[in-house]
Formats: C-alpha cells, structure tokens, sequence
DNA sequence: ATGTTTTGATACCCAGTGGTACGAAAACTT
DNA sequence: AAGTTTTCGTACCACTGGGTATCAAAACAT
C-alpha cells in the first residue's frame, strides 16, 4: 500500500466529516494497513494529518491560489472565485483546511503550524492580488486593504463551511455573491 | 450543589472551550459533585449539553433576540447587533450556540433537536424583524428576505466565531461592518 | 542459498470516555 | 426515636483513543 495511497483515503475521510472525529484505527482499516505500518510511515498522529493537509494543499487549495495568481480582473476573479467555492465537485463535504482552522486547537502542534502557514499564505495571497488592483486603478477602497483579504477568506471559509452541512447550493451561492458584492469595481 | 450551578459551571466551561472537549467528568471535577449525582439530575451528557443550552438560551440569546424585537429602526438595531457581538463580555470566548452548531453532528438527539429549534427560530425573529421594516418601508433590497435574514446570522456567526480565536475586537467590528453594509436604509 | 534487513500483522498497554451497581449517609415520616 | 426513602460517593464496567513490543514473513544483498 503506497504511501499516497493512505494519504488519498486520510484526506477523504478526514473531509467527509471533521478530522478530529476520525480515528487513526479508522484510517487503518479504511486503507487496509496495519496500524505499525501507518506509525512507520507518518510517525504519529500529527505527523499524519500534516501529511494529509499538505497533500490536500498541493492538489485542492493550488486551485484557489491559481485562481489569485492569474491575475484577472477584479469581477471574473470574485466570479471565479464564487464557482469554486460552490460548485467544485472536490469540496462537496467542505474543505480540509477550513475544517482544521475551525477545529485547530484539536490538532498535533506540527500541524497547527502548517494551517497557520496556509491561513497566512492565503490572506497574503489575497492582499497582494487586491494590492495589485488597486494599482492598476481596477480597485478603490475606502477599507485597508489586509482587511478586505480577511473578510474574503472568511466568507470563501463561510460558504465552504455551509457546503459541508448540505445547504443547497443556490442558496451558498447567493448568501456569498452578496457578502462579496462589497468588493466592487471602479 | 443546586442544579442551576452546575449548569452555570458547566456553559462556562462549554463555552470556554468546545463542548466536544470537556468530559462529563470534568464538569463533575468542576462543579464539585460525584458523577452519579450529575446522570440523576441530568439523564446522560444529551441531557446535561440540552439544559446548559437552554439555561444559555435563556441568559444570553434572549438579549440577542430582544434587540430585534425592540423594533427599532434598521440602522441603529445593525449597530445594536454588532455591538452585542463584538463588545459583549459574556462572548469573550465565543458563543454557545454558534459553537454546538458548529459541531452538531457530535451532539446527542435531544440537543441537536434543540440547536436546529433555534437556529429556526432565530432565522425567523430576523425575517420578520426584517419584513416589519420592508413594510414601514425603511429598507427595501431586490434579494428575499429569508435570504438576508440568514446572512445576518451567519455574519453575526462568522464574528462570534473570530471572538473565540481571541482576534482583535477592532478587526472583528471592521469585518462585521463590511458584512453588513450591504443591508442598506432606503 | 544464506544471512540481513525491512515490512507486515497480531496482540497488547495505558489513559480517558460515557454510564452504572451498590453500599453508606443523610433526610423525612410517622 | 425508628424506619423508610432519598441522596451521595466510591469503585467499577465496557469501550475507544493513541501508541508500541514482538515476532513471522518477505525482500534484499552477498
């Protein structure tokens, strides 16, 4: 059993429900390993969630930040943005990363320090592509603009949380385009 | 040790922390009564989570709720909203609420039962908060008022929730006001 | 083919969980 | 004051959590 293999099945069922309501014994059995096995591979519990969250990382979360790093303008960006959140297939049960975040206290401590490297990755992430707006004349705030990345990573956390309790999408998509509709074009 | 106590004990360190994380030992360890004690008064842990709901609902939802049913106009009842969000000391670490919402799916039947009441009945109080105002014509908005009545509740969340990772008052009140600006007086 | 090293799985350890049996103490009744 | 009933607390149960010792089997090197 390849180690990517274990990964693949941590990372779905940590998302399916929450991570800290899936047991290492669950894992193993889920993946047809034995629990030495996983030990040898991952070392502890912390070492196995930080595992996942970075494979998670590098296969969902790159789409968010390619979205940012493409450089659109500001409207099909919060577009685009508004589609992944709602409608990406991969997120139907919500997202590993806002799930640790809200959870974070549960975790191992090495992998409490990787979600907040991501977490703040990310708002820098949305800072500097705001920033660069604003430069190009495409974006005026009267609101700082660090603030404006929070606020659009909470409320991207906000529908991804809403996407993992069923709610309809139409609903997820309408309650997100208005919280976003504060971000507007010059 | 009176019942009411224990309930005191039990929402502070519910709240403190997360109700998935505190043991029905510890509350007894806490309040100071043997664990028997507590399954009489209480049943099980889905009576004991019930009760400290309820005794919560009834100490510090109902402020949430009386805002809106002051009927006050719009602009002073959002600023009445935030200030109880943001300023209220019972909310220093979060609000009981949001947080068993949060992690229903780790509650018992009875509990769970309850939060979905509230939240219903929540969502409802600002509906019709909202609809009175439509009528009296101070506030008018091409989105449906249940709609909006949920995005209130959720941003109001949204803030509770950064409240509970100790964030800065002043950036929760900035962000909680972004949210809100969009719910504008006629 | 033999000796070595890595991989596998069974079976276990200990702490902590929700929940209870049962005997001791207190409270109330009469 | 005696007897009954209710309360209390110790000590326990079954189970699950993360983590490991041990030993057989397979992979590898020589």
């Amino acid at each position: 059993m390849s180690e990517d293999a274990v990964l693949e099945t941590a990372v779905s069922a940590y998302q399916r429900t929450d991570p800290a309501d899936v047991s290492v014994n669950a894992i193993c059995q889920m993946a047809g390993i034995s629990k030495p096995s996983l030990y040898r591979a991952f070392g502890n519990e912390d070492g196995l969630t930080l595992a996942a969250l970075d494979h998670y990382a590098q296969k969902v979360l790159s789409d968010l930040f390619a979205i940012l790093q493409s450089n659109q303008a500001l409207s099909p960006t919060l577009d685009a943005l508004m589609d992944f959140s709602v409608e990406d297939t991969r997120l139907e049960t919500g997202c590993l990363f806002y799930k640790m975040r809200a959870g974070k206290h549960r975790l191992g401590p090495k992998t409490r320090a990787r979600v907040d490297e991501i977490d703040r990755a990310a708002v820098e992430a949305f800072a500097a592509y705001l920033e660069e707006q604003k430069q190009a004349g495409a974006w005026d705030s009267d609101q700082p603009t660090p603030l404006v990345a929070r606020y659009l990573m909470e409320q991207i956390g906000l529908a991804l949380t809403q996407r993992a309790t069923q709610e309809s999408p139409a609903q997820i998509r309408a309650a997100l385009a208005l919280a976003l509709s504060v971000i507007k074009t010059t």
